[in-house]
DNA sequence: AATGTAGTAAACCGTATCGGTCAAAGGAGG
DNA sequence: CCTCCTTTGACCGATACGGTTTACTACATT
């Protein structure tokens, strides 16, 4: 147990969501210490007082970024449902929920797998089998397709939903840089109302009228 | 006539490109002039050779993004053209067409909206009346929605496609950073391939049956 | 062959800023 | 008042930033 663990969690939390969001904006080498410490709302000594270094305040917070988002799938009631578009509602409310508490979750994950700083790109293949673990708990193998017309490919419904909150969550991280929790969290809940509204829309029209 | 622009046509481009690329990538402040010389395949005194500072190299870039996307979307024939779908399919061909041009376009104007560093943000609302221009350009007012069958929301449609389309673009920064134009046309190719697919399967399900 | 010109870059410069340190200061509990 | 843990303002050496100097091409002109 480090000395950081032993926090109140909401500084833990105000540190590792200022720290996410540098390295997820920048990138490593362009994260700096200082800009981190600000965000954070502590002073640079500070976060070298619980890390020691820059590398190490890094990989503390990947470990937590796939620890989190791993976590916020494990929940089970994802796969007892079988129909497409229920599934799809569950396991979007559920990662907006890891993704409400670490905004910058999903950007620092991306960038992490492009970072070309060689201190972080010799150590990324040991991250590999964590990666497998989060794409095979994304994909939705035997999800009941029969319900659908057969002028819709279900892959494809699929595929537009999944580029549709890519794209929702490009202008999130775009427009709300600066934002408050509040706003942030609003931001969130307009975008899954939204998406509910979407997918009836869409299982009105592609679904069979006998399954309405 | 400054020196820059009695260069080569290619030359010209492999500079714009280069440090639209950087700026895109890391803002005004951690875009460093060797950064782009280095992506721009020249040397670092060229750079001030042809733009005398950082800032009117940033300027100047803004300047070319500007007028360029503005001319894609300039080509009359979108305007002749009602349907709705038909006329996605045309302006979406366009921006593709100037995004092939210059991969980092749209996110170098987005960066460039959330710009924090003074110099860049004392003079951004120059740019307003450009961005107004813009985005009357990309609302289609008098798009014809009889079409639909009443299940369908033209508009959840059309927001649907932009959120898509956002998603896609996002997905390809991410993915191409460091990728060929080859591969990166192959990319967009492959993008508007999607696109169109997508776009029938809509069709044929949301429009009501005496249109097909 | 000499001269001029536009474009380029290796090597350099002064200075700002980076990662990281240190000594001293708070504050909670006894 | 002491102890322990945490925090910070002020500082440091090293790097690397924006920008310059100087010298070299390639080509056109005389």
């Amino acid at each position: 147990m480090n000395t950081f663990e032993n926090l109140e969690i909401e500084k833990q939390d105000q540190i590792i969501n200022g720290a996410m969001h540098v390295f997820a904006m920048h990138g490593y080498k362009k994260a700096y210490m200082s800009d981190i410490a600000e965000h954070a709302k502590v002073s640079k000594p500070t976060l070298f007082y619980h890390f020691g270094t820059k590398l190490d305040l890094y990989f503390y917070i990947l470990d937590t970024a796939y620890r989190e988002i791993i976590q916020s799938l494990d929940i089970s009631d994802i796969y007892e449902e079988k129909d497409f578009f229920e599934c799809l509602k569950v396991s979007t409310e559920h990662k907006m929920g890891a993704l409400r508490k670490r905004p910058s979750l999903m950007k620092f994950l991306t960038r992490f797998y492009f970072e070309e700083a060689v201190e972080i790109s010799e150590r990324k293949n040991q991250y590999l089998a964590k990666s497998e673990q989060l794409r095979g708990k994304l994909v939705f193998e035997e999800l009941d397709v029969s319900k659908f017309k057969d002028t819709v490919d279900p892959k494809m419904v699929m595929d537009m939903l999944l580029k549709w909150s890519e794209g929702y969550m490009s202008i999130v991280e775009k427009t709300m840089v600066n934002s408050s929790d509040e706003e942030l969290s609003a931001f969130y809940d307009q975008m899954i109302n939204e998406f509910l509204q979407l997918i009836e829309m869409l299982k009105t029209n592609f679904y069979l009228p006998e399954y309405l």
